[in-house]
DNA sequence: ATATTAATTCGACGATTGTCGAACAATGGT
DNA sequence: ACCATTGTTCGACAATCGTCGAATTAATAT
């Protein structure tokens, strides 16, 4: 059992928020979920290895800009939207708005 | 003579930028910057070493943040207004809505 | 019970980061 | 000429980061 735990949407800093958003990697994640609502882990298509793909999902995770829920074998996470559109208006915007990278 | 040198403001990428802003000190320069037009390093309250100041200012300005102009043995500083708005809507305004750090 | 799938955890590694003191460079004032 | 002011540059240091393979856990399917 993965107890997966999420910061209150109070104790989210502006500085871990563009940390977690300073990797091309973690703003493909975030643009793919925006995109989906929703995604498994293994959904979201990224160039790298498992583990560091699970390192990513948590660092944005620890960040609050995620949600994950257990379903089965699958995490199934999505971005806090409402939360980070509350907290910090047009953060979301800024990703959805940046081309994707060639290759993450 | 040092001659700062500024990037195109079509170079300047999402995640660099991000990067900038992840620390503290830097977020609180970037606020003085807004809130003052343009100000000497110097003038800036930190509570770091010279040294450590110019490398905060040389992050932010090769991310594209800040541009540097010398007068005398000072360098004046400013935010690139402008240029972010139109390329990064509403960044400046996240880091001009949180409340600054108590130290740094 | 066994195998499969999905994801985390554990070192380990090289690279980058934030910090500093000391030395250096450039300008302006006396 | 000398000094004071303002910043930069140069190591150096500990800390953090992104990456990976391998081992591990947990749930489901057969």
């Amino acid at each position: 059992m993965k107890p997966y735990t999420h910061p209150d949407a109070s104790e989210v800093t502006l500085p871990a928020v563009m940390q977690a958003l300073s990797d091309p990697c973690r703003i493909g994640i975030i643009r793919a979920l925006l995109e989906s609502d929703e995604l498994a882990c293994n959904e979201v298509p990224l160039k790298v290895a498992k583990a560091t793909r699970s390192h990513h999902f948590s660092v944005l995770r620890e960040a609050g800009l995620i949600m994950t829920r257990t379903e089965g074998t699958r995490c199934m996470t999505s971005v806090r939207k409402k939360e980070i559109d509350q907290r910090f208006p047009g953060l979301l915007d800024l990703v959805l708005r940046e081309k994707p990278a060639e290759s993450v």
